[in-house]
DNA sequence: CCTTGACCTCAAGTTTACTTGAGGTTCTAC
DNA sequence: GTAGAACCTCAAGTAAACTTGAGGTCAAGG
């Protein structure tokens, strides 16, 4: 009994694991034909060819597509994703865990840079209040009361 | 008395009215000679020449390169800092008021920066917590629950 | 005076993340 | 079997924000 099923459910199961063009991947994904050509070759996602040369996806690129572009949005550069991506396991399909793993790291680079985008909001509002941005005495120009002697004002403040 | 004042106070003040040439600028507003070249180019700050055709600076601009490094901070490209820069006087040196507005301005941009990566961080989170980023599920994949029939997936995300 | 460091211009190169185009092949549906 | 959509490769283009290089001029100190 467990073992049998319908023709039409059959079918649907073989749909399910039918590998994707890069049209389908393209639309499903959100991204345009030359983007996954590009990923490709750029060793983000990979495919295999059918018989005529052509593109062919595992379902599970879609996740890793989705991946990428979360990742970029939080300012990531695909270096790094390549980085992150290739920790992947290669042999079996990544686990929950696995993607987890991800996140977590992802999740620090992107809690760093709202509280750096913060921090200069802060300032900014206090330079509204004191309208400067004065050479001297506004801490977006002088982090750290650092005098700029070393003339590295606007240098430091980008390493802060 | 008020009007009389020693050789050397007059040394200083002469000091301090002095143009300043590329190097200078470069090295006080923490940037190379070639962004300022650029920057010039770009219509982002000005110059006069000396007989030598040499670029000489008032010190105001040290404060202009400043605003555009703190807006660059912030995420705003050059274009719309030349665009905001001119809307600062030009025959004035710009006040206290003026440079009061431009940071209005970006501020509300910082701020809208930060709050769309921090809802970015939020699903994040939900996704460490399903460990997802799941196709049919994640919040990032599908946000407003549109469940990617138009294939907008990624895309949608971006806009948001 | 003369050397040396600072300047000058203009063109071209760099990086990131793709897109566009040309020229040609394959697939699908009628 | 043929039209048209979808696919292929490879080279080149694009945008942003600068940097680098070549070839030449200017200025300040000894």
């Amino acid at each position: 009994m467990a073992t049998k099923m319908s023709s039409e459910m059959e079918k649907k199961m073989a749909e399910f694991r039918r590998p994707l063009t890069v049209g389908e991947v393209a639309e499903r994904a959100g991204v345009a034909v030359s983007t996954l050509h590009f990923y490709e070759a750029e060793g983000l996602i990979t495919s295999w060819r059918n018989s005529g040369n052509q593109r062919r996806y595992a379902r599970e690129v879609l996740r890793r597509v989705a991946v990428i572009k979360v990742a970029q949005r939080t300012g990531i550069p695909l270096k790094e994703i390549r980085e992150a991506l290739a920790t992947l396991p290669e042999k079996r399909t990544p686990t929950t865990a696995d993607w987890k793993k991800l996140s977590a790291r992802w999740r620090g680079q992107l809690t760093e840079r709202i509280e750096r985008l913060t921090r200069l909001r802060d300032q900014l509002d206090g330079c509204i209040g004191c309208g400067c941005l004065s050479v001297d005495s506004c801490p977006l120009r002088n982090p750290g009361d650092r005098l700029g002697r070393e003339g590295a004002g606007a240098r430091l403040l980008e390493v802060q």
